[in-house]
DNA sequence: GTGAAAGCGCTAACAA
DNA sequence: TTGTTAGCGCTTTCAC
């Protein structure tokens, strides 16, 4: 074990050589260079982390905010942040907050502690403008629409995807459209709603389907849809597993997909493909990717839109 | 901002004394409490978490190895892991490894580096004896069959669930019987590859099938086995996502599940009950509750196996 | 109850 | 090319 001291006094030099040998400046003779590993070699030195954050100022570790690890949408982006982050070097703190505004708060906190340089907000429950307010501390990123140059943001835009979709629908013949999301008032809900009413002029309550984030969810989804006096002839779906879950029940009360109902999901899960699911492709491991590049980017805060594209399969 | 000093000349006491009333401790006067209290406000201070970090000697935070985020079989172990870890007020840093033995490496040494107090790792690519090695720098939990004293362990009896599933095979007629696995070299391959030898007294080449993890996998495979002479008529598959794939492909090639092949899948993921997937239950939310609280013991390593049950659906 | 002082282990500006 | 020195900001022992 042992520290920069022990190594220094070992090979006869000073602690500042030694930390410039361990972290490759220039500016050190060989044999001086070669003394100091291997002294290091024989303690079996180890650098500690810590102080290298508390004297540095920085840690390289981008945090990560998001309300549930297991589900494929986060899980997705995810993964596309952390393949950044490996090629850059970073390490990744991530927060799973089920939605709590007490954990996400204390979450961002990790900005203002230090613990971490960067934050990504992949979703949240409390209101944009307290997040905003951490921007002080290290950059934040949202995956929203949101403008702004306290943050950079990425996202896909929710208002076109879901006005295109509706007019897929449209354009097959559709009249009556019902559709799903997670939260009445979460953000891309609201979008969502937005763009009902822009191509409809109404919203009908009864078509709107909340809390569906998971098959479960599908699953109950179908039966409040077959439940229905009036039935929505097309559905669009939160996302391929509530999808799945509702076309699968949907079969299993008798009903015939797209026969009865029409469906279109969102993401492109791999699940959607082998049932057929028509939905909106979302690059989701690539919006993580973007994400991080905006965590670490010194300085100037971005906003950038990935596109979606809608992929046809059997369930129109 | 500033700091402890910042707060104690300001309050009009010692830093130590900023320190305890910081850290609740006992032992300081109702007033110069409130004075340091106050002086805190004013200065807007923030603790400097790497500092502390750096003068305790550890993190509270736990380290997470696991080569793919997005996959559910991870992703439910990472939220039960999660979940703990907020309970018990530690970060969570993961590392993505791809089974990448270097990335591996790369994660393992947060341990060395003081990063991480302890480390779970969910499945690796890496020889045993390796991250064995890394135990005299904290608690290392492996998700595995593993028995010894450097290590904890938790794990479901993947020799035991496999066999168990062989013998309702065999119940239920079924005497040519196939499987998947992700790598035929892993760890818990090789349990059931002794359990099938041990039920059948040898094993079918043909019959195994490996890389298989994911939903296209399992589309792959039932290509693969329709290709097959002689087919089995029965596939006991890595998990439910394979099998799902597998099922879904295996009828547009126009067979019937469980006419022509029966599957068994594992994991018990939401996706199986709709599809009717007969599955290995198998607790990963809690599998990871545990590997957290195994990460956090003080001293004391321990074994636990988590229990499997078959959950009877359509697919034998 | 409270403070002084000695760390924790590393970095970096500055001087030589 | 190298060493000196002054931090980075907090904790904790020990003495009073």
């Amino acid at each position: 074990m042992g520290n920069i001291h022990d190594i220094a006094r070992i090979a006869g030099v000073s602690a500042a050589t030694v930390s410039r040998v361990l972290n490759d400046h220039p500016y050190v003779s060989a044999e001086k260079r070669k003394a100091v590993l291997d002294a290091a070699e024989q303690l079996h030195y180890e650098k500690n982390i810590n102080a290298v954050h508390l004297a540095r100022g920085k840690t390289d570790i981008i945090g990560v905010i998001l309300p549930f690890a297991s589900h494929p949408y986060f899980g997705s982006i995810l993964s596309g942040i952390a393949s950044a982050a490996e090629k850059n070097g970073f390490k990744l703190m991530i927060a799973q907050t089920n939605y709590d505004v007490n954990q996400e708060i204390d979450a961002l906190n990790m900005l203002k502690l230090k613990q971490v340089d960067g934050l990504i907000i992949t979703s949240r429950e409390c209101p944009i403008d307290v997040v905003k307010d951490y921007s002080t501390f290290g950059n934040v990123v949202v995956c929203e629409s949101w403008s702004g140059h306290q943050m950079s943001s990425v996202f896909v835009n929710q208002y076109e995807a879901f006005k295109e979709a509706l007019h897929y629908f449209l354009q097959k013949g559709h009249a009556k459209i019902g559709y799903s999301v997670l939260r009445m008032d979460g953000k891309s809900s609201t979008a969502r709603r937005k763009a009902y009413e822009e191509v409809f002029g109404f919203v009908r309550k009864d078509w709107i389907f909340d809390r569906a984030l998971t098959i479960e969810d599908g699953t109950r989804l179908a039966g409040e849809w077959a439940n229905l006096d009036d039935r929505p002839t097309a559905m669009l779906i939160t996302n391929d597993f509530v999808a799945a879950g509702f076309i699968l029940e949907c079969r299993r009360l008798g009903f015939t997909v797209p026969g009865d109902v029409s469906v279109i999901g969102f993401d492109n899960h791999p699940i959607s493909a082998p049932l057929g699911i028509t939905t909106v492709d979302l690059p989701l491991h690539e919006l993580g990717k973007i994400a991080f590049e905006q965590a670490i980017a010194a300085g100037n805060r971005s906003h950038q839109e990935v596109p979606f594209t809608i992929v046809e399969r059997e369930s129109v």
